[in-house]
This record gives C-alpha cells, structure tokens and sequence, in this order.
DNA sequence: ATTATCTATAGATCTATAGATAATGC
DNA sequence: ATTATCTATAGATCTATAGATAATGC
C-alpha cells in the first residue's frame, strides 16, 4: 500500500511503518502471553480476558490479530516450537550422522531446563500435544529416525511410535528436572541418549559412544 | 444408617437398598459419560450440561454426585485406570521376571486398540496427563521398572524418566492404531515392547527373546 | 418419611462487537 | 485520513442452587 520511498528503518523491526511495528508488539504480546499461560499449565483453560490482562493490551484488541483462543494459542505454539527447531538445525548443521544428529537433539533439548527454562516449562506444559503441531521438534526427530533407517543405524520398524517414545522420554526428563531438579545433571541427560539410541536399534556400545561426544555450542535463543 | 436385616440383594450390585443402587447406577452413567468425552479428545472442555445429557441424567444431579467437573474427570479417570490395571495384575499373576513382567504388560497395553478400543481411546484422549493419576499403569510400570533395577535387569538410572518414555511408546503406538489401523498388527506391539526393553537396558537379543514368548490370556474387562 | 431425581432460574462468567479515543501517515 | 487501540456492553453461555416431583423405605 506504501510502494514508494520506503522510509529507512530506525529500528530492526520488519514492519515497514512504525504503525506496522505497533501492531506487531501487540500481536507478539499476546503470544508471549499465551506462551506463558500454556507454561504454567492453564493452557486453553485461561479466558481471553485473563490474556489479554497479562498481555497488558485492551480487551478488545485480541480481536484485531486473532479470531479465537484456539488460533492463538496453536499460532503461539507454533513460533515457540519454530524457534526451537531452528536452535536444533543450528547446533546439527555440521553433524551428518544420523545418529548423532539424533543424540545432539536429544542432549540439547534435554538441556533445556537450564538453559531455556521458559521453553522448557511450556514443552512440558503442551506435553504430547507437541506431536501434533508440524513444527520444532516432532517432524525433524520424525525425519532424523527416518534418515536413520535407511542409513540402517536404527532397526526399530515404525518410526512414528518411536517419535512418541521419544518425545515421552524427553517430556518425562523435562518434567522431573521441573519438580525435581536435584535429581537431574547433564549426565541424567546423556544417559536418556544414550537409551533412547539403544531403543532405536543401536547397538548398546555405540550408543554409549554416541551419546558422550562432544556437544557443540548452544546456539542463541 | 439401616444396620438389622440386611434384605437378600435381589441383584449383583453392591448397594443394600435399592435407593441406593439407583444412585449408584445414575454415578455410574455420569462416569461413563465423563469416559466417553475424554475418549473424544473432548475432556475436560465439555459443560456440565453436555454431560449430564449424554449421561441421559438431570442437570442438577450432577450435583448429587460430584462438586465439580474436575472431581468428576479425576474419578473417572481413576476408576478406569484401576481396571486396566487390575486387568494387567490378573495377566502378569503367574509371572515373577521383571522384564517379563514389564514386557508382558506392554503387549496386552498395546492390544487394546483391538481387544478394548473404549479403553484405548480413553488413553490416548488422557495422553500424558496419565502420569499424574496415581492409578493404572503408572504406578505398576514405575514399580516393576525399579524392581528390575534392584534385580540387575535394567540398567537405565532413571525410572521416572524411563517411565516417560515408556508411556510415550505406548500412546504413540495406540495413537497411530487409531488413525492408520493398517500400518499395525500384534507384531508392531511386540517389537515396541522389544524396543522399549533395549532402552530399559535388557541386552538386545535377550529383549527380542523376551518380547515374543507366549501371551498369557488376557483377561476379562 | 426419606431420599434422589428433575425442572427452572438467578447470578456469574465469557465472547464478540460497537463506538469512542489515541497514535500515526501523508 | 487512516489505522490500531481502548472501554463499555449486549447476548450467549455456564454454574450452582432452590423448590417441585417421583421413587423407595418402613
């Protein structure tokens, strides 16, 4: 609608006018405010009224970005889980082994708890639901247990039942770290690659091996 | 509050009189109701007044029998989940391994889909939340996989989170039953249980010898 | 007479929208 | 002038209860 002189942006926001920028800190807001009530475990049970009020925008002004709860709540699922998956796809961008892009994800994922509580706290919030938004973690693990078939790394023969022991594990380490975090260290962690690497077909010994190396740098949130 | 002459129950059901069995029966369909809502992926979503009406009851004896739709949803849960798990007691009774033991229990699990399909899609409509219901598989799957590490059986340090992802199998394997029931036979089950015996820490071939002896009966619901 | 069920309804939400106000564009 | 925000509210639920009706106990 504005095609000429695009005014140069003061501010690394994408939105070409500062109406635009406006509009999206009230969108994202929202789904801040989603993220966290999904976190907390209020899930879809919160009323628009309570998101807003902890979104810190107008009542009515939900109604300006999202058509109901539900679109909210899966659009806010989704970006969360987006961001996830690209902080995955970073840390694995040099690794080729299936198996061990599998275990990185694992490992970094399980880590979660101490560096990203925030997203840890929602995963464990959404729990198995996870395996039905097509972002983040469920279709790249989807991909990699894939991959690991037809590499013949992983012997286990359906592979959609083992993204849910998969994401079952991982909610459950995520869980206990929550409420009981004492009882969990980086080691816990690797031991939960380690076994889930021995479900997947992966001889026990490799497991171990896999499971140990050296992690690469966590990327940025 | 009637202690003399107890009359001779013209009927099988556990109340003295028959007030009671007539209270007893209208609990009963408010459960089944409850039931049969979280089978729908409903849960806890639906009003009071669905319920009852799909109970075929009364709005206000609703209020006879439980405080709150959460009482109620708990309940159920409960109620269902202490029968699959007495079902599970009766099929494991002769059996004193703890791998057999766990291993059994996953393979009559996952047949429910046929043997049980309310069952089944109560289960994966609960998902996770399983975990938290002190009742059912949870606690039996949490004691055996510790009675196996006493025994040396399994090596994966962690039950709670080994607990995690052994629900997570469970309902990925029931789950995939439901939308693609093409993709699985008994087979698929038995190799979950397989799997799942690798990640507890069975050595492998020991886990596949394990996962194909023969059944018990499965019993009666 | 007692107990559980049912119907009807008051009061408390909660959603969706209308209309007023504030901010930005041009 | 345009756009997004805010406040206020109508109308639609939904919960919890009161009071009437039906079933059973004795």
């Amino acid at each position: 609608m504005a095609p000429s002189a695009q005014p140069a942006a003061a501010n690394s926001a994408p939105g070409q006018t500062r109406l635009h920028r406006r509009k999206a800190r009230t969108r994202q807001a929202l789904i801040d405010a989603a993220v966290g009530l999904i976190a907390e475990g209020r899930g879809e049970r919160a009323s628009i009224q309570e998101i807003t009020e902890a979104a810190d925008i107008g009542f009515g002004s939900f109604y300006n970005h999202f058509e109901s709860k539900d679109e909210l709540f899966r659009t806010a699922s989704e970006e969360v889980l987006e961001r996830w998956g690209q902080m995955i796809d970073r840390a694995c961008a040099d690794l080729d082994d299936p198996a061990e892009v599998f275990a990185t994800s694992i490992r970094i994922s399980g880590r979660l708890g101490w560096t990203h509580p925030d997203l840890a706290r929602f995963i464990t919030g959404a729990g198995l639901d996870l395996l039905d938004i097509p972002r983040g973690l469920a279709p790249r693990a989807l991909r990699d247990i894939k991959l690991g078939q037809a590499a013949g790394r992983f012997t286990v023969p359906h592979a959609d039942i083992a993204l849910g022991a998969v994401a079952g594990g991982l909610l459950g380490l995520l869980r206990v770290h929550q409420h009981h975090p004492e009882q969990i260290d980086e080691t816990a962690v690797d031991q939960l690659a380690e076994a889930i690497l021995r479900m997947l077909g992966v001889p026990a010994r490799e497991a171990k091996r896999i499971a140990v190396r050296e992690l690469p740098d966590i990327p940025a949130w």
